[in-house]
DNA sequence: CGTATCATTGAGCTTAGTCAAAAAGTGTGG
DNA sequence: CCACACTTTTTGACTAAGCTCAATGATACG
């Protein structure tokens, strides 16, 4: 159970990072590989073949979809703790590419985790939780979507940051994503968000410091959003 | 995937309809309770207990959230041979109604299920599958609102909906779905998926018999969205 | 046969997309 | 450390798409 340091393939310098988490995959951390990964660089391709399943130790990934029009949207945003690579099939159904420089991910050999679950109904059910992890993800994605005005997906997608990423502390967020990175999730553009940022710093529902850095002052405000984006005249 | 359309949704003997389909929980059927649903009956609420979860075996169903605002947003679209009601937690997280009047659900004990799945490692594969299956039907939404235009949008749910109610013919499509659902759906409004409609019926592209059965003319057209959608002047 | 729901169409207005350019970071090599 | 190139972010002006409000047709159902 206890996993040793001994067999990281790139260094056992990572592997610290990974026991440091509780995750449900804990009893397969010694089948684990563990690869620092360059922005933008490409963990899993689409169509390849579904060898691993993967888990995100420090940094985060997006999960991208490319258009016919060149048009790229992110179907899932993975943040530390988030595991992706399940799927149905043999083949990767989207790829999946490092967002910030230096993410952490773990890899696990797909087959045999599945083997183990065979064996181990604890497993099992913890590799269904994880998926339906996946499908919580999603649908709160579509929540967003469906927002009607810029401003509010922006404003969600804030709180939704603030949420996932809380390190106790849950009104600082400190956005891994570039603008580009956001637009692109929530399907409107960068110059939408740029603007949407712009707009609820003026109204003084959120401060910024630097681009990265989000404080939510009005947490109200992002919440209803509603009203905080109806003008009222 | 043949749906029973001569199933006797006025005599009560449903189970036939049930075990004439295939499906991963076939296992269970002696198990299930079948129940013919009416027009926006609720089956599973929010917040409720999740005692059950369930299959479609004719008809169709919404997963509908209602925001702050009054807005319903449908997050899935559960058709013949799909489950739902799967959770990680304790409670549904949102509600399900039936669609159209006479659907046809039937109801598993999840407690049984899952205590089934821990010894019958092919159950639980197939239960991981069931959840994997949820995540691709919410993924396909989330690219279907991704889509730029209304007609875009509208132009791939029809699409979707030709491909996954396809009875031999994926050229004709019967909606279970009235606009009000469809706009909720696509989360635009009802006004625009009308015009969206009447927009590509005027272009060639798809022809309504009714306002419920569409032909698709021209695929290519839907397909690629794009060019349809973009006014070449 | 009337009534409620659903669907379509029109007019005006707001929002967000596009194109364009400036400003602010970021990193590299001299 | 600075200069330079490159990327990211912001802002502006214009345009077009879709939402809202409103009214009219069409369907389904009792």
């Amino acid at each position: 159970m206890r996993a040793n340091t001994t067999t990281s393939a790139i260094t056992g310098d990572y592997r610290h990072a990974l026991e440091a988490r509780a995750h449900p995959l804990k009893s397969l951390d010694t089948l684990a590989m563990i690869r620092p990964c360059h922005r933008s660089q490409e963990i899993c391709s689409q169509d390849g073949p579904a060898e691993y399943v993967y888990y995100v130790v420090f940094g985060a990934a997006r999960r991208c979809v490319l258009r016919a029009d060149g048009r790229r949207q992110i179907v899932d945003l993975l943040l530390p703790g988030n595991f992706f690579g399940f799927t149905g099939g043999d083949a990767y159904d989207s790829s999946v590419e490092a967002v910030s420089e230096g993410t952490l991910v773990a890899r696990y050999p797909r087959r045999r985790v599945e083997a183990l679950a065979d064996a181990d109904p604890e497993l099992a059910r913890e590799l269904r939780q994880v998926a339906l992890d996946a499908l919580s993800r999603s649908r709160a994605q579509l929540l967003i979507l469906g927002r009607v005005t810029a401003v509010e997906k922006v404003g969600s997608f804030i709180l939704e940051m603030a949420a996932r990423l809380s390190d106790g502390n849950t009104d600082r967020v400190v956005l891994p994503l570039s603008r580009y990175d956001i637009a692109d999730y929530l399907a409107v553009s960068v110059e939408t968000v740029s603007r949407s940022l712009t707009d609820l710093r003026n109204r003084g529902v959120i401060a910024l410091s630097g681009t990265r850095t989000i404080r939510i002052v009005d947490r109200d405000a992002l919440e209803e959003g509603e009203r905080a984006g109806t003008r009222l005249h």
